[in-house]
DNA sequence: ATGTCAAATGAAGATATTCTTCAGAAAAAT
DNA sequence: ATTTTTCTGAAGAATATCTTCATTTGACAT
């Protein structure tokens, strides 16, 4: 089975007809309708009702288009990804807020260089729908967190380790971190992002039951109410870049050992693959800097060219 | 470019030699190379490191394995589904918990006599998560609510309309529905699901901001508290098949005109493509057996056998 | 180094496929 | 009824793909 044939399938049903079809695959109707005969032989089945006459679909023909139409796009992208790949215009891209401030910023400066005719479209919102997003093409690749479920179409591969530390009035300082978390008050962070979930999680893991005096939304009041001496919180410690630490008392929580992962989500087949595996490094880059590498550097292959 | 080259692409980065892929694919060794060479002319590109000698794929190479995995992958579905599909055996299905309990078993059971070989593993989840799973295969299709981003991979079609209605202690039935909500306490459902999003939307847009007196997560217990004549609240009509609805007032909210639509999410091209749409046939039948019919009724096309 | 060996490439010929051309049939439009 | 459009079929040319067999290549062990 060649893919011409699926895609003159596909030109089939777009068009109407199969002399619609050949020229659009620059072909004479002749051979369109025997590519279409060669299919069914292949397959077994009739694919067109050929009595009524604007030949139609029938039931088995609708279930080869629609897989035809996924291989005619999916062999689209990977023949632009191969020669040359899209490096140039708008690259729509999401990130969770946390790293959509500081971060993506700069992994983006770090990338004019090597491609000035790229520009930028930076979407923030939650996992799970920056994920469903680049699943149905509305962004090319994304920065999520971990343990969000992976559509087979799409790949997740480590970008950073975020720490969760411990942050504390300065004057608290002193204290172990089991006596920050319950004898002073506790600022909750309350999302349905997967983050306030793994704290809830962590926190019950250890057995700890806070004594809680205020519940927000957002990171920045967070750290505000921790700054206005109200309580002790516990925060990705890049959430911290935001915010003057000089009034806080900042340390790993359980000793470095609770983290969370932040991944580059796209799909598996993109014509953007050389660029975001371009991305990818200088993410890398910019996350080893503020002391938040993941385990190793990505090796680009650039071979093959 | 034949599918069949993919297949031995794929092959060769399997066993990782072309003798090896020529054993799996059924050619000579020679045939697998010159299959490889077409691909490599074609694309304008090496595909493997030739200095090497196990042969490894460049960075090109990778891409278009990507490629050649997904093709395979869908067109072997798709070849499944044309030739009689899987109509036998396990059907991992999923469904959010509204719809669990009465109308998923009453379709299923309708299935039985059309499938005898057929049987179900019912998954309940929220509609973002069971998208997901289906997405990613872990389910071959799933009852999920609408207004969740759907994944070009998946297509979503409606099975039920469900309207929204106004619950109340028989005593109130008097009262008009503005009365109702703003003079008697409101049972608030509050959860991450769309619908809980959808009910405060709607009240928001009818500028009616209700006394909430109690929140709970859970759809019978908002039906309980309404039973113990604690205040109204708003549900999915489907949600009171549950309860007996002898203690309790039921009303449309706002004249019917409020809706939750209900779809069957599955991949586009998918071997179980002809029991789904049975399945979805029986799920419109069962749906307006209970008065929550969607617009019209799927046609099966049932042709070209 | 050098020989050995499995594996990949290359050339040649047989086979199969896929295209175009042209003629005929069949449905739609005038 | 006639024209027009659209599809099918046969024949032959052009192309592609397989197998066979000889040759070359690179890895590995001696």
């Amino acid at each position: 089975m060649d893919i011409r044939q699926l895609q003159t399938l596909v030109a089939v049903a777009d068009t109407g007809s199969f002399s619609g079809a050949a020229a659009v695959v620059n072909l004479t109707p002749s051979a369109v309708g025997q590519q279409i005969q060669a299919l069914e032989a292949e397959l077994g089945v009739t694919l067109f009702d050929r009595r009524k006459r604007p030949r139609q679909l029938n039931a088995k023909g609708e279930e080869l288009l629609r897989a035809a139409r996924q291989v005619v796009q999916t062999m689209t992208e990977a023949r632009m990804a191969i020669s040359g790949g899209r490096t140039a215009g708008m690259l729509n891209f999401g990130a969770i807020r946390t790293v959509s401030m500081h971060l993506v910023p700069q992994a983006f400066a770090e990338m004019r260089d090597a491609y000035p005719d790229l520009s930028f479209d930076l979407t923030v919102g939650m996992s799970e729908r920056l994920m469903s997003d680049v699943a149905a093409g509305r962004l090319d690749a994304a920065l999520v967190a971990e343990n969000v479920g992976v559509p087979a179409s799409l790949s997740w591969s480590p970008v950073l380790t975020e720490p969760l530390v411990l942050i504390a009035p300065r004057a608290e300082a002193w204290r172990s971190d089991l006596s920050l978390l319950t004898d002073l008050p506790f600022i909750r962070y309350v999302t349905e992002v997967p983050l306030s979930r793994q704290i809830e999680t962590e926190l019950a893991a250890l057995s700890v039951s806070p004594r809680e005096i205020v519940a927000t939304n957002t990171m920045p009041s967070v750290i505000g109410f921790v700054q206005a001496d109200l309580g002790v919180a516990i925060v990705p410690k890049i959430a911290l870049l935001n915010a003057g630490t000089g009034t806080l008392h900042t340390r790993p929580f359980c000793e470095g050992a609770i983290t969370r992962r932040v991944g580059l989500v796209q799909r598996q087949v993109s014509s953007r693959s050389e660029v975001l595996a371009r991305l990818r490094q200088a993410f890398f880059k910019v996350a080893q800097m503020h002391g938040l590498g993941a385990e190793e550097m990505p090796v680009v292959d650039s071979t093959g060219g």
